[in-house]
RNA sequence: GCGAAAGUGGCGAAAUUGGCAGACGCACCAGACUUAGGAUCUGGCGGAGCAAUCCGUGGGGGUUCAAGUCCCCCCUUUCGCACCA
C-alpha cells in the first residue's frame, strides 16, 4: 500500500495483513494437527462447538463471516482455556440450486457443487478459521448419504417411515413437494412470490408426531436455547387438549360413514350453548350433502375457493366469515337438542376433525359468525362469584361456572371439561383427546440432486408383499448411488424416473423384477444428523461409532441463524430421539446451548443482490485483511443483534491493529530479552498493570457469559490507549521490563481469538513459545487489578455536583467528610440544611438539603 | 388481533445488581508532522449558553434520596403466530 520513504524512518515494519495473513495461512494449511481434537480418552474436559453448516453456493457472504467469527473466537478461547475442542465444518450439499445451475450452465450438479465447496473452503481458510478439516462432512457424497438411506430403512423397520397418499404442498417453481415447515404464509420458503399448490400424491413420511409430546416437553429443559426459538417450536407443535364429541346426523345419509359428525373442542363444558355444527368445506359429510344437492355443492365449492384465495393472499386470518346452512340437523348428545349443520369458510379441514360445535356465547369466532347469520347466542357460563354477567362472548375458564347445563350446572369450567369428557366416553359418544398442529414430516422430493430413497417396488410381489408392494433394501444393497450423468430438464416429475437403468432393478427378497423409488429425500434429512458424523467422519461400517458420539454429545455450543428455528432445529431434535431409541446415542437432545446471531444488514436492510447492498467478504479481506474483517464483525454490535455493516468501521479496526503492531514492534526487544527482573513499583507501572488485569478479567467474563465481544474489544482498545499514554514511562524504565513483558504477552494472547493471524505473527515476533492458540489463557490477578483510589460522585438532591477522590476502601465517614469538604459541594449547600445523607460505599454520596 | 424483543448523540453502540448517561469506535472539527497524503500523531466532539448553569435515554404519568434501568398508560419499529376450535 503506502510503502513510501517516510514509512521507513521510524516504523520499519508497518502492519501489513496482506503479507502476514497468507504467510500464516500457508503454515496452518500444511499442519493438519493444529486444530485436531484429541480422542475421547483425552484427560481434558471436552467442548464441542459448531456453526451451522452452509449450503455451498460458492460464495461466503457476510452472514457466514459473522457466524464463523463468533464460533471461531469461542473455539480458540476454549482451546486456550485447556479444553479438548472439536470444531468442525461441513457442507449441506444437496439441493435445488445445483439443478438450476445445471440447467443454466450445463454443468453436472455434482461438479458444480464440489467446485463451490472447494472455493468456499478456500475462503474459510483465508479467514483463518480453526476447523479440523479431517472431520469435514459433505452430504452429497455416497459415503455420507448412504447413512441417510440406512437410517431410512431403520425407520421403515421401526414403523417410523411410511408411505401414504395425501394432500401435499407443491411448489411449481421447485417442481417438487414441500414439507409443512417449508411453507410460509402459503408461499414457498425459497420462492417468496410463489403460491404453494395442494396436490394429492403418494409420499414418504417420517413419523415425527410420535415424538410430539417429547419434543414439546424437552423444550422446558433446553435452558441454553433462546426463549424465542423455544416459543416458536412450542407454537409449531401446537399441542391442544380437548374432547371429541359425536353429533349424530338427523335423517338419512347415503354415503357410508357419514351418519355422525365428530367435532373437536377444547371447551366441551360449553356444549349446552352449542347452537350449530360447522363443517369445513372439504369435510366428508359436507361432501355427502353436496352429492345429494347440486345447489349446495356449488355453494360449498364457493366456500372452498374463498379459503384457497385467502391462503394465496397469505392472509388466512383476515378472511371474512361466510357460511351456508345445509338445511340438515345434528343431535347434541348431551341434551338431545337438534342443531343446524352449517358449512363455514373459517373451518380448517386439516386441523382437529374439520368440524366444530359452534358456541357463540363463549367463542369469539362463533360469536361473530352467529351475529352475521342471526344464530342463537345462548349463555351457559357465568361468573363463579355471581353478580352481573360479563359481556358476550365470554371466553374465560377461570373463576367461571356452568349454568343452564342440566346436571352439570354449577361445576367449574375445568372440572366440567374432565367430567363431561369422561361421561361422553362412558356413553360411547366421545372421548378426551389431544391434537397437535405438528404433522408428520413429508420427505419425498421429486428432484434429482438428493439422497435416493432406498426402497423398491416388487413388480410381481412375493410372500407378504402384494404386486407392486414396498420392499426396503438391505444394508448390503446400500448405498443406492445417484446416477452421475443425467439430463436435467424442466419437465415435471422425478428426474430419476426417466433413467431406466436406475429404475429397473431386482427385488432383494424374491429376485424378481422391481422398480426403484424415484423420489429423493428432503435435504433437511441430511442436516438432521450431520453433526454426529463429524465425530467419526470416515467410518465406513456405521454412521458413527457410538462411543465417539457419546463422548462429544450433546453439542456444547451450537451457533447459527434464527431462520432455522423450526425446520432444521426441530428435525434434528427428532432425529436425535430416533437415534437414541435405536440405541446409537445416549443424549435426548442434540445441543445443550444454542446461540442465534443477528443478521448482517447494510443501509438498514438485509443484504441482497436485488437491493444492491451486498458487501463481499473477499473485498473486505483484500482491503483490510481477514483479521480486521472478522474483528469488526464482532465489534460492531453484540452478536445476538443485527449488525449494520460500515466499511469505515473495518478501517477503524485495521488502524487499531496497526497501533498494536507499532507498540508490540517497538517493545519487542525488551520482551524478548526479559528475564525475571523486578518491577519498579512506580505509579505508572501500577496503573498499566492494573489496566491489564482489569482487561483480562473483563474478557474472561465476556467469554463465559454474554459474549458481548463488542465490549471485550472496546476494553482492549482502552488498554492500548493507556499503553500509548504510558510510552514515555516505558521508554524511560519507569515501567520495568518485567511489566512491559507481562503486558505485551498477555495482550497478544487476548487478541488471539479475534485476530488469529495477527496474534500468531506478534507472538512469534516477541519470542512466544509454542503456538499462541495452545498457550494458556491469561488469568487476572485481582490484587493487581484493584484500584487504590476511588472516584465518588457527590450529588445534592440527586443532581451531580462534583466527583471526589478517596482512598479505596474508605469507610462511610471518610467518604462523607470528603464530600462535605469539596468546594463545589460547599457552595451548593451553603445556607441550607442537610436533611438526609445517603452514602453508598464505593458508589456515591447524595446529600438531601432543604 | 395475540405474543416477544427493541427504541439512548450525526452513525454503530456502552452503562451486567436502581447509583457519574454516552465507554469504545466511526464520521466530523482543529492542530502537529509533511516529498500537502484517503498515512500517522495530539486535542475536541449530546443540545442550549460567553459563562455560571439548565435541558437531555420514543411520549405521558408514578415509585424512590436517586430511574435508560422498576410500575401504569400510550406511540413507533422489527420478529414470530394468526379463524388451530
Amino acid at each position: 500500500m503506502n510503502d513510501n520513504a517516510t514509512a521507513g524512518t521510524n516504523q520499519p515494519q508497518r502492519y501489513n495483513p496482506a503479507e502476514i495473513e497468507p504467510k500464516w495461512q500457508a503454515r496452518w494449511d500444511a499442519d493438519a494437527s493444529l486444530y485436531k481434537a484429541e480422542g475421547h480418552d483425552s484427560g481434558k474436559p471436552k467442548f464441542y462447538c459448531i456453526e451451522m453448516l452452509p449450503y455451498p453456493s460458492g460464495q461466503l457472504h457476510m452472514g457466514h463471516v459473522r457466524n464463523y467469527a463468533i464460533g471461531d473466537a469461542l473455539a480458540r478461547h476454549m482451546w486456550m482455556r485447556g479444553y479438548n475442542v472439536l470444531h468442525p465444518m461441513g457442507w449441506d450439499a444437496f439441493g435445488l440450486p445445483a439443478e438450476n445451475a445445471a440447467l443454466k450452465n450445463n454443468t453436472p450438479p455434482r461438479e458444480w457443487t464440489l467446485a463451490n465447496i472447494a472455493a468456499m473452503r478456500k475462503q474459510m481458510q483465508r479467514m483463518g478459521l480453526s476447523y479440523d478439516w479431517a472431520t469435514e462432512v459433505t452430504t452429497c457424497l455416497p459415503e455420507y448419504y448412504r447413512w441417510n438411506q440406512w437410517f431410512f430403512v431403520k425407520m421403515f423397520e421401526a414403523g417410523l417411515a411410511y408411505r401414504k397418499k395425501s394432500k401435499v404442498n407443491w411448489c411449481p417453481d421447485c417442481q417438487t413437494v414441500l414439507a409443512n415447515e417449508q411453507v410460509v404464509n402459503g408461499r414457498c420458503w425459497r420462492h417468496e412470490d410463489t403460491i404453494v399448490e395442494q396436490r394429492d400424491l403418494t409420499q414418504w413420511f417420517l413419523r415425527i408426531t410420535k415424538y410430539s409430546d417429547e419434543l414439546l416437553d424437552g423444550l422446558e429443559k433446553l435452558e441454553g436455547w433462546p426463549e424465542k426459538v423455544r416459543t416458536m417450536q412450542r407454537n409449531w407443535i401446537g399441542r391442544s387438549e380437548g374432547a371429541l364429541v359425536d353429533f349424530a346426523v338427523e335423517g338419512e345419509v347415503k354415503v357410508p360413514g357419514c351418519a355422525k359428525i365428530t367435532v373437536f373442542t377444547t371447551r366441551v363444558d360449553t356444549i349446552f350453548g352449542a347452537t350449530s355444527v360447522q363443517l369445513a368445506p372439504e369435510h366428508v359429510v359436507a361432501k355427502a350433502f353436496a352429492a345429494e344437492d347440486a345447489g349446495l355443492a356449488v355453494k360449498i365449492e364457493g366456500l372452498l375457493a374463498e379459503q384457497q384465495r385467502a391462503r394465496e393472499a397469505g392472509d388466512v386470518g383476515a378472511i371474512e366469515k361466510h357460511g351456508i346452512d345445509t338445511g340438515r340437523f345434528a343431535v347434541n348428545p348431551f341434551n338431545g337438542e337438534l342443531v343446524p349443520i352449517w358449512v363455514g369458510n373459517y373451518i380448517l379441514a386439516d386441523y382437529g376433525t374439520g368440524a366444530i360445535m359452534s358456541v357463540p356465547a363463549h367463542d369469539e369466532r362463533d360469536f361473530e359468525f352467529a351475529q352475521k347469520y342471526g344464530l342463537e347466542v345462548r349463555r351457559v357460563i357465568a361468573l363463579k362469584a355471581g353478580g352481573e354477567d360479563p359481556a358476550l362472548p365470554y371466553t374465560a375458564e377461570e373463576d367461571a361456572v356452568l349454568i343452564s347445563s342440566g346436571e352439570w350446572s354449577g361445576l367449574g369450567c375445568v372440572e366440567a371439561q374432565q367430567k363431561m369428557a369422561a361421561f361422553a366416553q362412558s356413553k360411547e359418544f366421545g372421548t378426551s383427546t389431544v391434537t397437535y398442529r405438528l404433522k408428520d414430516w413429508g420427505v419425498s422430493r421429486q428432484r434429482y440432486w438428493g439422497t435416493p430413497i432406498p426402497m423398491v417396488y416388487c413388480t410381481n410381489g412375493h410372500a407378504g408383499v402384494e404386486p407392486g408392494g414396498v420392499v426396503a433394501l438391505p444394508e448390503s444393497a446400500l448405498p443406492v448411488v445417484l446416477p452421475p450423468q443425467i439430463e436435467i430438464t424442466q419437465q415435471g416429475g422425478s428426474p430419476l424416473g426417466r433413467v431406466d437403468s436406475f429404475v429397473n432393478t431386482t427385488c432383494p427378497v424374491c429376485g424378481g423384477p422391481a422398480r426403484r423409488e424415484t423420489d429423493t429425500m428432503d435435504t433437511f434429512v441430511d442436516s438432521s444428523w450431520y453433526f454426529y458424523r463429524y465425530t467419526d467422519a470416515s467410518n465406513s461400517s456405521a454412521p458413527f461409532a457410538s462411543e465417539k458420539a457419546n463422548y462429544w454429545f450433546p453439542i456444547d455450543q451450537y451457533i447459527g441463524g434464527v431462520e432455522h428455528a423450526i425446520l432444521h432445529l426441530i428435525y434434528s431434535r427428532f432425529w436425535t430421539k430416533v437415534m437414541r431409541d435405536l440405541g446409537l446415542v445416549k443424549n435426548d437432545e442434540p445441543a445443550e446451548r444454542l446461540f442465534t446471531q443477528g443478521m448482517v444488514i447494510k443501509d438498514g436492510a438485509k443484504m441482497s443482490k436485488s437491493k444492491g447492498n451486498v458487501v463481499s467478504p473477499d473485498d473486505m479481506i483484500a482491503r483490510y485483511g481477514a483479521d480486521a474483517t472478522r474483528m469488526y464483525a464482532l465489534f460492531a454490535a453484540p452478536p445476538d443483534r443485527d449488525l449494520e455493516w460500515q466499511e469505515e468501521g473495518v478501517a477503524g479496526i485495521s488502524r487499531f491493529l496497526g497501533r498494536v503492531h507499532r507498540l508490540v514492534t517497538k517493545y519487542t526487544e525488551i520482551v524478548r530479552a526479559a528475564g525475571s527482573r523486578e518491577g519498579t513499583g512506580s505509579e505508572t507501572e501500577q496503573k498499566v498493570l492494573r489496566k491489564l488485569h482489569q482487561t483480562i478479567a473483563k474478557m474472561t467474563q465476556d467469554f463465559s457469559g454474554r459474549w458481548h465481544f463488542n465490549t471485550s474489544i472496546a476494553a482492549i482498545m482502552t488498554l492500548i490507549n493507556e499503553l500509548v499514554a504510558a510510552e514515555p514511562a516505558m521508554d524511560s524504565g519507569e515501567v520495568s521490563a518485567a511489566a512491559v513483558t507481562e503486558v505485551f504477552r498477555n495482550l497478544v494472547l487476548m487478541l488471539a481469538p479475534f485476530a488469529p493471524f495477527f496474534a500468531a505473527e506478534m507472538w512469534e515476533q516477541i519470542g512466544g513459545e509454542s503456538v499462541v492458540f495452545r498457550t494458556a489463557w491469561p488469568v487476572a490477578d485481582e490484587e493487581l487489578a484493584r484500584e487504590n483510589e476511588m472516584e465518588i460522585p457527590v450529588q445534592v438532591n440527586g443532581k451531580l455536583v462534583n466527583v471526589v477522590k478517596v482512598p479505596a476502601g474508605s469507610d462511610e465517614a471518610t467518604v462523607k467528610a470528603a464530600a462535605l469538604a469539596d468546594e463545589k459541594v460547599k457552595a451548593r449547600i451553603e445556607g441550607k440544611t442537610i436533611v438526609k445523607t445517603i452514602v453508598v460505599p464505593g458508589k456515591l454520596v447524595n446529600l438531601v438539603v432543604k
